[in-house]
DNA sequence: TTGAAAGCGTTACCAT
DNA sequence: ATGGTAACGCTTTCAA
């Protein structure tokens, strides 16, 4: 017998039915213990494995969740994705991982594939939550989703997030107060992220409420991660700015390295505060640890989320979880002036 | 018809047989263009999509894979699973995910789940890769396996790795030849990461090379990010270290946040060099960017070299990736020294 | 070129 | 308390 064993061959062993086999292995309860051990010393001895295959086209569920998130290359996401994975773990799901790579294009083969294996339910982050086909589709199919990080207009779609907007606004904002008066914004391209496109919004909000009229905007290809030439005129042009408000950590990152290719201390010469997550702004080194926990957390409720969904215990629903703009460590002073608290600062 | 189209509601909306169904999907070339045609339609008209549970249990193999890394949350990580998904995606391969949370005693019960799902295959990274009874598991099954970053003792083993102890060996040599005499270094736990025992070896061998005989050691709990008091005595104490060779660049992070807060900045009062994933040392920050194209391509090849292992075309053997010493960017000076290449520092 | 039918490994109903 | 058996949706051999 080369093959892996199957309930026959355990029944066969323990001189049982295939039925009585099944119900040792999902209700124990339902049969003497002696015959429980017969059959688990046999499926001991076989070494024994059930096949989920044969059970999942039998039954209606999978027990299984399908997510699509545009790349685990940023950490923002693959932390998002530990906190599915963990609490998955916990439920007994099993996680069936794909990614977009920020294409938009590409999300609906990915999310077909994951229907193809006919997974209860799905945790996304799209490119585009409104009027994306993969909406519908999964709306026309009843399939229970839940978005992760984006905010849909529509409000009969659940999704978790933080408010993008409003966290551009307030740092944006923070900046200001600081004194700054000249500010670009550094994010991705619109088509693939309308969380860039929501935290843009925010900032020029925040310019416009300032009576700041001149609003730089620079868009970088996700991926990119050198911006030295793409910040070149930004930075020192004949009107370089004093702050950076970026899209993303990642981008505040890479927006900190070119700076310094530049010739500019960050903070001190020039500021940058990055989005992301649940926090805005913080520690851009020490953030990417310290904004573990709570995006962890977002991907566990994600999925806590969906589970009720699957259940239809639930209705969707918009979750907007607080930020947190740490201000200090995110924030940075004028350009030229430099009494920046560097001891808690990377 | 509540429930989802099958082949036989194809066939019959389409006045064919089944077999003809499936031969459309399977071998389009087999099968006139004009009956494809009719089957292409009707599963449009009915929404079809097929049930790959009921394909897999029918064939041998699943054309899917087993992951498990010890935690999405670490980049280094996250990323090299992009790598395998990415590759995944290209061969229309399904990913399953799992994580141990650098829990050895997790390892078995992820990997079973995994068997249980009748992967073809398993990309692994594990807490321990020698005298590891999922090791023995695997072996013993037969199933094909590549562990990612271990470096087993075996030779038999697939394994793609960089090579940690030298690794640790040359950043630790350069700082030395920087100057440094007096050197921690902070890693994990060694029963969470054999790395970290393997990069410790390395670290010694240097010191031991270049005649120093004191050699600090800091452990720290995988997931901790806090080391403000673990590293207290090592930068502040009576003999306090000049420089500080990192497990991760994780642990960099977190050492580096830690320097500051205690007043220290880096480089200049105190250096610090992170190894992690095939380079070594390096820019923190922006080698968190820089390193996500060789990482990621090391999980793409791990994936296409369990391909190999899948198909039986390859023998398992290890395979040692070149890594990279930035150095002027990550090796840092002499304590109080700091005429350092700011310009190209975050 | 097409179809009938036998499984793949499991669950669950209905008997015994 | 246990067993026989009909699905689940698919692939594939063998016939027609």
């Amino acid at each position: 017998m080369s093959s892996k064993p199957t309930m026959r061959d355990v029944a066969r062993k323990s001189g049982l039915s295939i039925a009585t086999v099944s119900r040792v292995i999902n209700f124990p309860g339902e049969v003497p213990a002696e015959t429980a051990e017969i059959v688990t010393a046999a499926m001991r001895y076989l070494n024994y494995r059930p096949n989920i295959n044969g059970r999942r086209l039998k039954m209606s569920q999978t027990r299984t969740v399908g997510v699509l998130v545009p790349t685990l290359a940023n950490p923002v996401f693959a932390t998002s994705v530990q906190g599915i994975e963990q609490e998955a773990n916990i439920e007994g799901l099993t996680v069936l991982l794909t990614s977009s790579n920020y294409d938009p294009e590409r999300e609906m083969g990915a999310v077909s594939a994951l229907l193809n294996n006919r997974v209860d339910g799905l945790i996304l982050t799209l490119a585009n939550a409104d009027n994306n086909p993969v909406v519908d589709l999964l709306l026309a199919e009843k399939i229970p989703f839940v978005l992760l990080f984006n905010q849909p207009e529509r409000a009969d779609i659940a999704a978790i997030s933080v408010d993008n907007a409003q966290s551009a606004f307030d740092i944006t904002n923070a900046m200001i107060a600081k004194g700054h008066r000249s500010l670009a914004m550094v994010a991705g391209q619109f088509e693939s992220s309308d969380r860039s496109r929501q935290r843009y919004d925010g900032f020029c909000r925040a310019l416009d409420q300032a009576g700041i009229e001149k609003k730089h905007l620079v868009q970088v290809r996700f991926g990119e991660t050198d911006l030295v030439e793409p910040l070149r005129d930004l930075l020192l042009g004949p009107d370089a700015v004093t702050g950076i408000v970026c899209s993303t950590d990642m981008l505040a990152i890479a927006a900190i390295s070119a700076c310094r290719a530049h010739g500019l201390s960050v903070p001190g010469d020039v500021s940058v505060g990055g989005i992301d997550g649940i926090s805005v702004g913080g520690l851009i080194t020490p953030k990417l640890c310290s904004a573990v926990q709570p995006t962890q957390e977002m991907g566990r409720q994600a999925l806590a989320f969906l589970r009720g969904l699957i259940k239809g215990q639930t209705n969707p629903q918009s979750l907007l979880l607080p930020h947190h703009l740490s201000d200090g460590d995110s924030i940075g002073l004028f350009r030229g002036n430099s009494p920046h608290r560097s001891s808690t600062r990377v």
